[in-house]
DNA sequence: TTGACACATGCCTATATAGGAATATGATTT
DNA sequence: AAATCATATTCCTATATAGGCATGTGTCAA
């Protein structure tokens, strides 16, 4: 088999940098698609099928306007992405890592006498 | 251009389900390769070429134990994710999205009266 | 040193990209 | 109706997978 498809959930289609950035754009409120080409500096086909992507997987949707088509933000699809990710928040915030030797230590010195900082 | 390398980053090694089954194991503690054969019910040389994506981003760490390879979660580079994401938590947490709406329909009802159902 | 065990790597294939360029669709203005 | 603006879609190609399977490498035991 090959990779799973970019549309398959939102963690593959977060993967590439330039939906972030799009995403990261639309945060600041709706937008049309030229006003995501000028900001993201690519060509506009690129564009729109970066943002059909982001639509199928539902973190973003489209209002038509005019000419124009307004797209907007709907983070929920990120919601499991954060669930998930948050159970590691500890590895960096923390040297949890580390938190075996520190009670090694810990209790060893309980064994003697107690002096801990950290 | 095809798409970004599984060992870019982070975001791209954990777009895949199978690995992100494997940091979970990883969480509750080292483990050799066999063992996660045997709790990801897959077979052995994909395990090991899983981990060596995880391994490449820094997601693991391997260590030498007889004729086993320990291998050890590192939640580092995953925190780019979460700093990421957690800009958007609002997104869900709260309904933000209807709250342009609500108050686009407030200040019609304000200006003079008026009856709009979608 | 031969064998067994634990693991990594190589080879093969189908598949889905991302980007570039051209073109199609749709709405608006004149 | 024709021209124009805004956006979507199609066609093209190189590339990197993920999985299945076979085999290589390293370590320990007898």
């Amino acid at each position: 088999m090959a990779r799973a498809a970019t549309t398959a959930d939102a963690f593959n289609a977060v993967a590439e940098p330039r939906r972030r950035q799009i995403l990261d754009l639309l945060a600041g409120g709706e937008r049309p698609v030229n006003d995501l080409v000028a900001l993201l500096g690519l060509a506009q086909p690129q564009v729109s099928k970066h943002l059909r992507v982001l639509r199928e997987v539902g973190l973003v949707e489209v209002r038509g306007d005019g000419r124009r088509r307004m797209y907007r933000l709907n983070g929920n699809p990120l919601k499991p992405i954060h669930d998930w990710v948050k159970n590691y928040e500890q590895s960096w915030s923390q040297r949890f890592d580390r938190l075996d030797a520190v009670l090694a230590e810990l209790s060893e010195r309980e064994q003697g006498d107690g002096g801990s900082d950290e």
